[in-house]
RNA sequence: GUGGUUGUAGCUCAGUUGGUUAGAGCGCUAGAUUGUGGUUCUAGAGGUCGUGGGUUCGAGACCCUCCUACCACCCCA
């Protein structure tokens, strides 16, 4: 038998586990303060809903789903013979596993249109399954963590969002900095270098500026076909730190204007608050997915290698697809497993994130483990997670199992803890001890 | 999907141009210690060298297949 995982996959210790619902506790209870609620979908769907939306790159990504019963004489013979394995897949499976988290909730909010209110402030917390060759860092199988309100433009969201990224960053101690554009900004710097048409080239090429710096990115526009004459503008363009230098550049009753203000009313939002992070104008942040339409938004560690650790944007038309137009809404993602990684890394995780119980009693013989018996029942029924330790006897075996499974307290307990009717507590991370009812310990633990 | 690197004990890794019985540290088990884990000392257990094939008198080492992890693309969290 061989005992192995598939690729891309990965298994979680009880430590492990226990430290992912501490980091999902704080996003989930920031998203809460700020009015989301949760849904859930389905972790499949039918592929219609599913491809088409992530491009060509995305559909090859897609896990699909093997019908079930007599598949094979239902299949499309005509498409076997040709080698026309799209076409054939289709003919062979109807539903695949989820790519993300924004599809799905795009196609809730079309099918239950009748049943929620807009603005509808969503927060979906979910695994996703993409066909990727893992990475480190990347996975077949990882955690989304997505906020979304879709059914209103205002700009408040924008700062609200960014607001949750701050909020939440700070609570797990990772400092960031949070990176704000705007697509039509990037929209308007190609207009201005005559290359509208191919914006969406210039900004995926721009968006490899930090990794390959300007020299390929040149090169990249130049395979793409922009003359350098336009290399040039863009560059000069981007040079610019400051929103107002910008608008005198593109200004002048162009369209662009409206994103330099549409920008400048985010950060009039943000103004005077005090935030544990820092929020920059980065006209160089591109992001590669094709919905976004209005600000963008990406977060970086400071000193994390690690990409992003989250991403999102403003798009006007999420639903369309699925037959509701002009729904605009605006969403952030967070990159759970790396933002995991980075908290592993720094050592982030708070020491009273342990997986075992919170106490374990010990005792020296058959009677005090009678009494240790009574006195778990006592924590258990006071609602403290607790244990006792099978057998009665050495309790250097008996302290290493607890300290091994990651308990905090032991409580030992022998002939003279039985006659004085107390318990021996022991910290297992300070090495301190003290005698105490179990009333006591209760209370003590209870806190 | 393309190109590359890698795999030896539970973990991290040695292992000489291919040559007898494959090693170390950590971890694990037991004891030193019959009322105290995480420190120390002693002893012990543990490996069909990722998989399947090939070359060779002989393969952990060389060649090919597949699998895995990782790296660079592609794309992305």
């Amino acid at each position: 038998m061989d005992v192995s995982l598939p690729k891309g996959t990965r298994d979680f210790l009880p430590i492990e586990v226990a430290r992912r619902r501490w980091m999902f506790g704080i996003i989930e209870e920031v998203f809460r303060t700020y009015g989301y609620v949760p849904i859930e979908t389905p972790v499949f769907e039918n592929l219609s809903t599913l491809t088409g939306k992530y491009g060509e790159e995305g559909d090859r990504l897609l896990f699909k789903i093997l019908n079930n019963g007599d598949y094979l004489s239902k299949s499309d013979e005509e498409a076997f013979q040709k080698k026309d394995s799209n076409k054939f897949t289709s003919s062979i499976s109807k539903r695949g596993l989820r790519y993300d988290l924004t599809v799905p909730f795009a196609r809730y909010v079309v099918m239950h249109r009748n049943d929620i209110h807009l603005p509808f402030k969503r927060y979906q917390i979910q695994p996703v399954w993409r066909a990727d060759r893992p990475q480190k860092g990347r996975y077949q199988e990882f955690y989304q963590c997505d906020v979304d309100v879709v059914g209103s433009k205002s700009l408040s969201y924008e700062a609200e969002l960014i607001q949750i990224y701050d909020q939440v960053f700070a609570a797990l101690n990772i400092p960031v900095v949070i990176r704000i554009n705007h697509r039509q900004l990037l929209y308007g710097i190609a207009e201005h270098a005559g290359v509208a048409e191919k914006w969406i080239d210039m900004t995926m090429a721009i968006d490899k500026l930090d990794k390959i710096g300007e020299e390929g990115v040149r090169k990249e526009m130049s395979e793409r076909g922009f003359a350098s004459e336009a290399q040039d503008k863009i560059f000069y363009l981007l040079r610019q730190k400051d929103l107002l230098a910008l608008k005198n550049i593109l200004g002048k009753g162009s369209e662009d204007t409206k994103s330099i203000e549409e920008l400048g009313k985010v950060f009039q939002y943000l103004k005077g608050l005090v935030l544990n992070n820092k929020i920059e104008f980065d006209i160089t942040l591109a992001r590669g997915i094709g919905y976004y339409t209005g600000c963008i938004f990406e977060v970086n560690g400071i000193d994390a290698d690690m990409g992003s650790l989250g991403g999102g944007g403003r798009y006007d038309n999420l639903t369309g697809v699925f037959g509701w137009p002009d729904v605009p809404g605006v969403g952030v993602s967070f990159g759970a497993e790396r933002i995991y990684d980075v908290l592993e890394a720094k050592g982030l995780f708070p020491s009273h994130v342990q997986a075992g119980p919170k106490i374990m009693m010990a005792a020296f013989d058959e009677a005090s483990h009678q009494y240790a018996f009574r006195c778990v029942t006592a924590l258990r029924r006071a609602g403290i997670s607790s244990d006792l330790y099978p057998e009665p006897g050495k309790i250097k075996k008996q302290l290493k199992y607890a300290s091994d499974i990651g308990c905090t307290y032991v409580g030992i307990v022998g002939e003279t803890e039985m006659q004085k009717e107390v318990v021996m507590l022991k910290n297992l991370t300070s090495g301190e001890q003290e005698e105490l009812l179990i009333e006591d310990v209760i209370r003590l633990l209870k806190e």
